[in-house]
DNA sequence: GCCGTTTTCGGCCCGACTGTTTTCAGTCG
């Protein structure tokens, strides 16, 4: 059973327990042992077998029990008899926004209604208004978030890549409003996840009530769910859910670490402040016993005052950084100044924008020494890859160019295609003779887990392949990943010393970040390429690096991090 | 249900907004 599958299962119990209106720590106990399954490096199945489940956070003894069970007979009774209680369907209810447990119980208690579709009739025909609590506008409230909840479920999360330049839009729209300061996008896009429920905006105001106004009042601005004093939320033109917050100058360091998140990271940061006699807000912290608030300009002092080493956005995910930012044991992450090069360039002579030449000289003015131009080989015709004859024709150009540029090195390559059956589109004897070859699946993507698995470690085995490009194949939003042992690739990557990358590419980020950390963690070498079509795609790199530094890596961890006197090293060895 | 530099039992993050209430429950992030 896949990790993903139990995470489903423990999400679905903590579901259930709140609609019974359990305890709300056990439920969120349940959540808890989710969140860490779903970030683990390592197969649930495996720890199981090794009796390791307790060292699981979050993972206890009636938890260990359970997954246990789960495990070897492939069911839960304890599962079966919670589904039993309900009606199938009431989880649906829970997913509308606004409609937590205690509704969506009474809901379908009294009114024994478990679709949709039966409760926007019975709010129609006044039922809901009539149940305790609710009125007429909340249940009016309701069917708007029905409608709500329809669209955005098409719409779905969208990728890191779209929703960047929407919150850079807003923000420009923002500019100059009076007595703003400090506004950042926080949340979600600010740590650097793949794909963005909302968008969370924070700044600092004279008035910020006056800038609510400005806010709602923005052409960008659709509709508005919520409004007070210091916060609002709307809907934006995209469609994009966009929460911003507001607070006084002084609060800054506080407020971005709030709204930053994540959820967990902050919940985690907040208990442990608890033992210190601290109180933590978006506001500041107060000394409990003395009842003084503290405020902070920036995150270091918000962080330093607890006795924290400053925590990077990226890996605020509540897994260990609180532990280790105490000990100073955090690892000094990849930034983009370590980036040395960029090895997976196309050019227009296959299916890029651009000739080598200018290619070069964006990369230089990037800082860059050095790139590869790796063009796809001849078997993706629909991207004019180069047969051998044009790919001899390309290494005579890039020695030509490489004699006259200076200031940057132009690596010859090749991102050749892994083709069904797990061999090169390119004859040994030519590859034998580029710098640097990229071996990529781009066709029959529906293969099965052994079939893809084979075929991409057959790849790896070829002495002339020096790295994969975009293992899992993923589209953030369109294609889900190909079906591949993930373990598997990470072992032949280590045993053969080739590298993976970490597509830079917005719609990809691939490798995603739970992957990146596993692979860093076996020793894996991983390399931070765009995949660019054109110069201004050599941009895309600071989407590598963010993802990069989801999963913990250092510069040492990267192979074009490394200085033009070293990394040929990697492909001549 | 989990967990432990004051605890193996008694706690479990903190605050904004809305709508329904006569002081607060429910939901969200």
């Amino acid at each position: 059973m896949k990790n993903s599958e139990i995470v489903k299962i423990l999400e679905d119990i903590a579901d259930l327990l709140e609609l019974k209106g359990e305890n709300v720590f056990k439920t969120r106990a349940y959540q808890k042992a989710a969140r860490s399954i779903e970030f683990l490096g390592e197969d649930v199945e495996k720890l199981v077998k090794e009796e390791r489940l307790r060292e699981i956070p979050g993972v206890g003894e009636a938890i260990a029990k359970k997954l246990t069970e789960l495990i070897n007979t492939g069911h839960l009774a304890y599962y079966d008899r919670l589904r039993a209680e309900f009606p199938d369907g009431i989880g649906t209810l829970l997913e509308v926004p606004g409609i937590g447990p205690r509704t969506a119980f009474v809901i379908a208690k009294e009114l024994k209604v478990t679709t949709l579709e039966e409760l926007e009739r019975a709010i129609e025909d006044g039922r809901v208004a009539e149940l305790p609590r609710m009125g007429e506008k909340t249940a009016q409230n309701i069917l708007q978030q029905i409608k709500a909840y329809r669209k955005k479920k098409s719409e779905q999360r969208i990728p890191l890549g779209s929703a960047l330049p929407a919150a850079d839009a807003l923000l420009g729209a923002l500019q100059g409003v009076p007595g703003l300061k400090n506004l950042t996008p926080a949340g979600s896009l600010r740590r650097f996840r793949d794909t963005i429920g909302d968008i969370d905006i924070v700044g600092t105001a004279d008035d910020p009530e006056e800038v609510i106004q400005a806010f709602i009042r923005l052409p960008q601005v659709r509709e508005v769910l919520e409004k007070g004093s210091t916060k609002a939320s709307a809907i934006i033109f995209n469609g994009l859910q966009t929460d911003f917050r507001l607070l006084d100058h002084d609060s800054f360091g506080s407020a971005l670490q709030y709204s930053t998140g994540s959820k967990q990271h902050n919940i985690d940061l907040r208990k442990r402040a608890e033992r210190l006699g601290l109180s933590l807000s978006e506001y500041g912290i107060t000394e409990v016993a003395a009842g003084k608030m503290e405020k902070f300009a920036s995150e270091e002092a918000f962080y330093r005052r607890q006795g924290l080493d400053y925590i990077p956005p990226e890996i605020r995910e509540g897994q260990r950084e609180i532990e280790l930012a105490e000990k100073g044991l955090l690892p000094r992450l990849i930034q983009l100044s370590d980036i040395k090069g960029d090895l997976h360039i196309h050019s227009s002579w296959s299916d890029g924008q651009e000739p080598i030449e200018e290619l070069a000289i964006a990369a230089r003015e990037r800082g860059y020494e050095y790139i590869a131009i790796t063009d796809h080989s001849v078997g993706l015709g629909i991207a004019r890859g180069l047969n051998e004859e044009r790919l001899r024709q390309q290494i005579k150009e890039i020695e030509d160019i490489n004699r006259r540029l200076t200031g940057i090195h132009i690596f010859t390559g090749l991102e050749v295609d892994i083709k069904a059956n797990g061999t090169l589109d390119m004859p040994d004897a030519v590859l034998a003779g580029l710098d640097v070859v990229l071996g990529a699946v781009h066709s029959s993507m529906g293969q099965n887990e052994d079939q893809m698995t084979r075929r991409i470690i057959q790849a790896i085995e070829n002495p002339h392949v020096d790295i994969i490009a975009h293992p899992t194949c993923r589209i953030l939003g369109e294609r889900e990943a190909v079906a591949v042992n993930i373990e598997a690739v990470f072992a032949a990557a280590r045993a053969h010393n080739k590298a993976l990358e970490i597509s830079a590419m917005p719609t990809r980020l691939d490798l995603k970040d739970t992957h990146i950390f596993r692979a860093r963690e076996l020793g894996v070498k991983l390399v931070i390429n765009t995949d660019a079509h054109q110069r201004a795609q050599l941009d895309f790199m600071r989407f590598g690096i963010g993802t990069a530094r989801r999963g913990w890596c250092e510069a040492k961890d990267v192979l074009n991090a490394l200085p033009l006197e070293k990394v040929g090293e990697f492909w001549l060895k």
